[in-house]
RNA sequence: GUGGAUGUAGCUCAGCUGGUUAGAGUACCAGAUUGUGGCUCUGGGAGUCGCGGGUUCGAGUCCCGUCAUCCACCCCA
């Protein structure tokens, strides 16, 4: 029996795990710009909070979770995104007692039962931000620029927000209302999907990407004249931050969002060249969502990317972040009574702090060196019985294929300096 | 959950209408070079042909199932 990682999981192996971990501290790099502070939560939480969190009936919950039982017979579900979870502990730890806006940002894995494919995963890792307690525009403008800075940062330039506003529970029935009103007719002309979505949640058949829908839905109008005054007033004061702001987006009224905890501003990123999971981010308002979760009425906004799809659209984009990852110095031992003292030389580089390694599978000098090079270190020092004799060690230069001796007694910080010298240190 | 395509050394792939011991490139290891890497040459190890069943004298090749990957739908990140 052989094992395989479970469907929709991966591996990530050295060569690849570079480019995560380059994007990971530019994650930490725009929070810490930004005000936000990291928080972890656990991987699982009950399945209650997601219910309540996201919504009975969006699909997340109706299909998508993985939820057990644990030994005590609790409904436990291993987390599908990262709102509610922070939702939960900015309550329970009762951070709404503290100074406003509490700003957190998270980065870990989720989980989703879905078919896997291209850009999509049943185990994959998101980054968000969430910022609690403030009811200003500018908080939404800020969030949109935090992800705008960041996708920027990762050499995706061409980014652009696509923003809409989806009102509030006071305005958002009576647009769902007047689109129910517009399709009554026709509801045989919609497809199979849209006829289930009048009943469910009409505004999704603005975002059907069947012809016949969209051309249909194009009656509908937008939501503008159904806005309350509030949320009206919002959008209009979140457009002029982002102007201000310099940050490029575009009014797209067919972003809908999949979770019922969102009012007013919903936004999201799409990248091209990654098939048909295109979605490299989105957020939105959600001041409903602390109060549905047991908490006391507080606003919120955030923002989740997918860093699985991010990876990918830096791909295709021709991305490849510069990780210098070198080896700063090969110990060669030729000969097997050289190695204790090779292993010895090799760490007083650690120590020192020059990366260092040796041959542990008892190759020759020649495939020592051969091994150097797959190593890519920068140079490498031949210890042999010869030069224990004569208390010295070849140190040779990889890139410039140049050797000279030092004496044994100052190897270690000879060859420190030299590699701290190429390096640009 | 639905539909379609694919699955042969670590990797990229050959293998014609079923026919003997399944090949190449690359990577790995070794030698040429008994103490000097990148180039070259030579040799070597390595494959339950995804897995399980079936048809057949005979299956990598045909059929069924299953698992996985990819694409589309759905939905999302």
């Amino acid at each position: 029996m052989r094992y395989s990682a479970p469907r929709g999981t991966r591996d990530i192996l050295p060569g690849e795990i570079e480019k995560w971990q380059h994007v990971e501290g530019r994650i930490h790099r725009i929070c810490e710009l930004y005000g936000y502070k990291e928080i972890r939560t656990p991987m699982f939480e009950q399945t209650e909070l997601f219910v309540r969190g996201i919504g009975e009936v969006t699909d997340i919950v109706e299909k998508e979770m993985y939820t057990f039982a644990d030994k005590a017979n609790r409904s436990m579900t291993l987390r599908p995104e990262g709102t509610a979870p922070v939702a939960r502990a900015f309550i329970e730890h009762k951070l709404y007692a503290e100074a406003q806006p509490v700003k957190l940002y998270y980065i870990g894995p989720m989980f989703r039962y879905e078919r896997p494919q291209a850009g999509r995963y049943r185990q994959f890792s998101q980054f968000g931000v969430e910022a609690f307690g403030s009811m200003d525009p500018m908080l939404d403008a800020e969030i949109i620029s935090l992800a705008h800075d960041f996708y920027v940062s990762l050499g995706l330039d061409q980014i652009k927000a696509r923003i809409n506003t989806i009102g509030c529970p006071e305005c958002r029935p009576r647009y769902q209302g007047h689109i129910k009103q517009v399709l009554s007719g026709r509801l045989d002309q919609l497809c199979r999907n849209c006829q289930q979505r009048y009943e469910r949640n009409p505004m999704r058949i603005l975002d059907c990407k069947n012809e016949r829908c969209s051309g249909i839905a194009s009656e509908v109008g937008s939501i503008d004249p159904f806005l309350c005054d509030e949320c009206s007033e919002h959008f209009e004061a979140v457009k002029t931050s982002l102007d201000e702001l310099s940050i490029p987006y575009v009014i797209d009224p067919a972003i809908v969002r999949g979770f019922d905890y969102y009012t007013k501003t919903v936004f999201e990123f799409v990248a091209e060249g990654i098939g048909a999971q295109d979605a490299i981010g989105g957020g939105g308002r959600y001041d409903g969502l602390i109060e549905s979760c047991g908490g006391p009425a507080t606003p919120g906004v955030g923002f989740a990317a997918g860093l699985d799809r991010l990876l990918l659209a830096m791909e295709a984009n021709g991305i490849e972040p510069a990780v210098s990852n070198r080896l700063g110095c090969f110990v060669v031992a030729p000969d097997k009574g050289s190695r204790i003292r090779s292993a010895c030389l090799v760490s007083s580089l650690r120590r020192l702090g020059v990366s260092a390694d040796m041959d542990y599978v008892g190759r020759s000098m020649s495939r020592q060196l051969k091994h150097a090079s797959r190593l890519d270190a920068r140079c490498v020092a031949i210890l042999g019985e010869d030069e224990l004799a004569r208390g010295v060690t070849q140190v040779r230069d990889m890139d410039r294929g140049e050797q000279w001796e030092v004496p044994l007694s100052e190897a270690a910080s000879r060859i420190a300096d030299f590699v701290r010298s190429v390096s640009g240190e």
